[in-house]
DNA sequence: ACGTCTATGGGGGTAGAACCCCATCATGAA
DNA sequence: TTCATGATGGGGTTCTACCCCCATAGACGT
């Protein structure tokens, strides 16, 4: 436990939405020696607020909460306070979703389901000056290469037949022909190694694609 | 805040794997009068453990957790200590896990996303010897009401389907002709109102068939 | 006994998906 | 300039899904 500059005390700003996280996190937190709890916040504009306010050397935050939301909160932390390192606690475990966070430069990022050492681990990392992607995250992200491998093109096509329409429906849709459909089809589908549209859905479910809820 | 019988103090177990979520549940038991908390579990052994001995008044029991399960737990609860209220708390939204559970003659259900507004008003219910379902999960429970009209052989069928079985392969593996299998197939997306599998595959994602790891 | 439902299965036909071949054009990098 | 890639699209064929018709048998309730 060894922040540098000795017995300086770090300051953490928890953000989210749900009063059972930021309790159980709070608790977490007091068992970080040298640390001080400077604020929290409920929503994302609470959020902004207090990363104005208290300029903390860390921000715990959940992706998605009411008034702002998890992307617009980092980007004015990064404005405001650019020497808070910011954590990202979601209960989230799409790929798309993480894989866009990947490409932000934060600092951490932790699922909720991960257990209180490991939190505690990425805390402390970042804390003294680290990166710490909690592990369950990097394997995501590893089955999620062949995704990446997609044309723009042909993520349109396949977010038209996860959302239920024929070749000939996506054709109108896109204002090209069906041969051409056809063509994207099935590279995209070659591409990821399915070969029936349901298991193109499970792909797509990995995604993301398929949620509308959010899980605490 | 009415427990009858006076100032009796009624007790509270709280089991769930996630320190975070125990940690947020004891400060919400906390804010409610005359209750205490007697225990609390990090798995499922621990929880019945936590039964046996305190015979609490109320048990707070997530779905799912290490070295025995929510329904094992649960199970115990109704034998060693049949007095205990039980209240679900889930991370998951899937409505086939949910509706199994409504038939337990559990007393309350709850979601993680609950607000603690709405947790306290379910423990409060409860212990009151009220029933308490969290409005989240009776509008997901309407929607299902579809599944329910499946025959059991239909079930079956969609399950290949959803797992990317063509016709002949379903019908291989059940032993049917593609004749039959066709027939279960378009009996079962004309119940459900499906054109597509992608539709298809998305009735199958709201039922939890999809989903294969936790949400805290 | 009769009616309903479920499970099973056949015949026949058509539309759509999948897949093979071929091709052109535009863009960007070497 | 050449080459590779992506986007586009045609011809042709096979296979699969879908849908219509028909039917039998068994279980269950009235």
């Amino acid at each position: 436990m060894d922040f540098s500059a000795g017995d300086i005390v770090k300051t953490i700003v928890i953000a989210d939405d749900h009063q059972i996280v930021r309790e159980g996190t709070k608790k977490i937190v007091a068992s970080i020696d040298n640390t001080s709890l400077s604020g929290e916040a409920e929503n994302g504009l609470e959020a902004i607020a207090a990363v104005k306010n208290h300029r903390p050397d860390l921000l715990i935050l959940d992706v998605a909460m009411p008034l702002a939301s998890g992307v617009e909160v980092f980007g004015e932390t990064r404005r405001w306070s650019p020497e808070t390192k910011v954590v990202l606690f979601t209960g989230f475990t799409s790929v798309g979703l993480l894989s866009n966070w990947i490409n932000t430069g934060i600092e951490g990022m932790l699922l909720k389901s991960c257990g209180p050492e490991q939190i505690r681990e990425c805390l402390v990392t970042v804390l003294n000056g680290g990166n710490y992607i909690a592990a369950e995250i990097v394997d995501m992200l590893k089955n999620s290469e062949d995704m990446s491998e997609l044309t723009q093109r042909e993520r349109e096509v396949m977010s038209l037949i996860v959302a239920g329409n024929s070749n000939a429906e996506i054709g109108e849709k896109l204002f090209i022909s069906i041969k051409t459909v056809e063509k994207h089809r099935g590279s995209l589908m070659g591409k990821l190694g399915v070969r029936s549209v349901a298991d193109l859905m499970v792909v797509a479910h990995k995604e993301g694609w398929l949620d509308e809820h959010k899980q605490l």
